[in-house]
DNA sequence: GCATACTGTGCATACGTATAACCAGGCTAC
DNA sequence: GTAGCCTGGTTATACGTATGCACAGTATGC
């Protein structure tokens, strides 16, 4: 799909090397300055129109390359004089230095990765969101990495420095990629999801405490058919919301029996239909293992004319925006996400200035608090 | 609060270089962790712990540098023992190429951006998710560039080199971005939003022929006490939606006093707070100028107790995903969204392909769509 | 048997920046 | 006056990969 051509369409250019010819380069240079001012395009079998680089900014201000690159990384040992002209040659010559060579140098590159391998779920879009403005004072760049068709992120996207770091957010228990990860020394964080004996820094909501929370809730208020929405049992969320679940309702005397729970994967259409299924059991009350299959449920339960909470009452976990809206107003158990992307943030931020260095894996683990909203309450009378 | 569990660590890796001492390690990446938390620009990195490289591989092999590269990058003249003996050294060594290395000598980074200033619109997050299917198959990355604290896309993060196209969806109509980036020749698209005279390419839904399509539909319902949400006039979607949707109710000779429309950015809760205003008119529709403006409006109606659309219908504009909820069912204009992303990455893989050629700028106009369903209707009788 | 073509590989070098090492010149201290 | 020290730069080089080109070795043609 590219065209493939010879990078040495510029070999000519002998950029202030002792012996050559000076005026050559100055005629090359303007030549330059104006095909880049004009847009044009004349060299015909270029891959890209020469851009301007330090050594055209030093040759005008009449300085050696590195005091370019001093002067414009606010060396202090530079005289005022000199990195005011620097500057503003620079300037007047639209000069952007090139991250390409800046990485090369300095073996970084100013990116951190996101491994997200569900867009679709708006946590995790707060979760970017939140990021962002994590990394917003940092000066570092986000690059979202999402899995390929084989639904996996290469281990070589992410140690092929492009990326200073990255945070995992949607690690499945059986991936290899942090052991992987540890063993090269790449700095890298677990948000959400977690993996067992991680060698590595994690950042989770203790998931099964907070699950025992919506558990003990609707035992508490007199509810006995329960049912419950888990996630994939290949995620720690999915498995340890699931086990905390089933202590709380446990802890109580009450059942679960097999018509009245199932797993889903953690999206809508699951929610929905899993929801539907669910009903045949005539539950009082239902549990989903996160805030989108709650969602799922809902609408579900609103399609079918089943009033919320009269009839059947209803628990997420997550607590994402969503949740708070006036026509759901749903009862959830809350993670502190700017909380926990803060908390990731600091490990892998910490983690990328030690590269290197043999720091003992950090496990950040916060607690989830319930948010009663007006998606739960006791069970019908006549139940 | 955090509860921290210490694991051992197994990182006793020390391919430093030789010599070279722990505490200067130290003390760089002191500097470093300073240097992030202070926002400086000056000497923020740490120097990484040297990784394999295709001269490792290549002494190993007992090859040349070149001959790894060619080997890796599939050359048909190396010989097949060549190439062979070569691929298993690089495999026992778990040797990555380096992105960076490669992004110097190709001049291509293998990344384009996604310029969005507002990630809370789930708008945007499905846009996202299309480009991010579009570019799965053309093995370049997705980086996520959002506004700085100033409020802008800084140029130079665009032309820095660290991308080889990109797709800007929140431009406003006064931005000189794509002036600036014309005039250097790097490769982009805009999407969804537009500017006046915009020497570049360009990828939008026909706006003002979907707002008019509301504003027939609502007249012919037989409505004439109308309220409209328009979104920022600084936009192209926010103008020409207006325009349109004006140019609608024109047509059919309804007004549109002063105290039935507002203008508000594009988000929830200024849809929110906009469409609780609004009722003061009295107003038996309200057309909000995208789905997120709608769904806020929505749910203050529904806050409020008002009946969808037995008391006051309700037209969105996008169609994203939530609007065909069963709680929502809102009537909105779809754009395509997967055909607009797709039309886009075509835009730009073209002329991504064809970097410093004149290629004159191409214009993709979609038609939108009426999306029936359940927020609409005729006026109340008594009305 | 010699020119020619082809095959496979190494050599040299380019990409653009950052930094270590060095150096000229002016100044101070004694 | 000379050793030492700042000041303000320069030169040389490293970072890791890709590719033009040279070249050795082999096959081909006549």
């Amino acid at each position: 799909m590219f065209r493939k051509t010879p990078i040495t369409c510029f070999s000519e250019r002998d950029r202030g090397r002792p012996g050559s010819s000076k005026r050559a380069a100055d005629a090359a240079a303007k030549l330059l300055a104006s095909a880049v001012r004009a847009g044009s395009s004349c060299y015909t079998y270029a891959i890209a129109p020469r851009s301007i680089t330090s050594h055209d900014v030093a040759r005008a201000a009449g300085v050696s390359q590195p005091t370019v690159s001093r002067a414009l990384r606010g060396d202090p040992r530079l005289s005022e004089a000199t990195r005011k002209r620097v500057v503003e040659t620079a300037e007047a010559l639209q000069y952007v230095p090139s991250q390409r060579g800046r990485s090369l140098a300095t073996r970084s590159s100013g990116q951190v990765g996101i491994v997200v391998s569900d867009l679709g779920n708006p946590f995790y879009l707060q979760v970017l969101d939140e990021l962002h403005h994590a990394l917003r004072e940092t000066h570092l760049r986000m690059l979202v990495l999402t899995p390929d068709a084989q639904e996996t992120v290469p281990f070589e996207r992410l140690v092929d420095g492009s990326l200073d770091g990255a945070i995992l957010t949607t690690t499945v228990l059986d991936s290899k990629l942090p052991a992987a990860l540890s063993e090269r020394g790449f700095p890298f964080v677990l948000l959400n999801r977690e993996i067992d004996d991680a060698p590595c820094d994690v950042c989770v909501v203790d998931n099964h405490a907070g699950a025992k929370l919506a558990a003990r809730e609707l035992v508490e208020l007199g509810h006995t058919r329960i049912a419950a929405l888990f996630g994939p049992s290949t995620t720690s969320t999915g498995r340890d919301r699931e086990a905390g679940f089933r202590a709380g309702l446990e802890a109580a005397g009450v059942p679960l029996p097999d018509e009245r729970w199932r797993r889903a994967p953690f999206d809508f259409d699951a929610g929905h239909r899993a929801a539907t299924e669910l009903l045949g059991g005539g539950p009082t009350a239902l549990f989903c293992a996160n805030d989108i299959l709650a969602l799922g449920a809902f609408n579900a339960l609103h399609g079918r004319g089943i009033r919320i909470p009269e009839q059947v009452s209803l628990i997420g976990f997550d607590d994402v925006q969503l949740a708070g809206w006036d026509v759901f107003q749903l009862t959830t158990i809350s993670q502190d996400i700017p909380g926990m992307v803060s908390a990731a943030t600091e490990l892998l931020l910490t983690r990328m200035a030690n590269v290197g260095d043999p720091l003992p894996p950090r496990r950040v683990v916060l607690e989830p608090t319930m948010v009663h909203r007006r998606t739960h309450g006791p069970p019908p009378a006549k139940a």
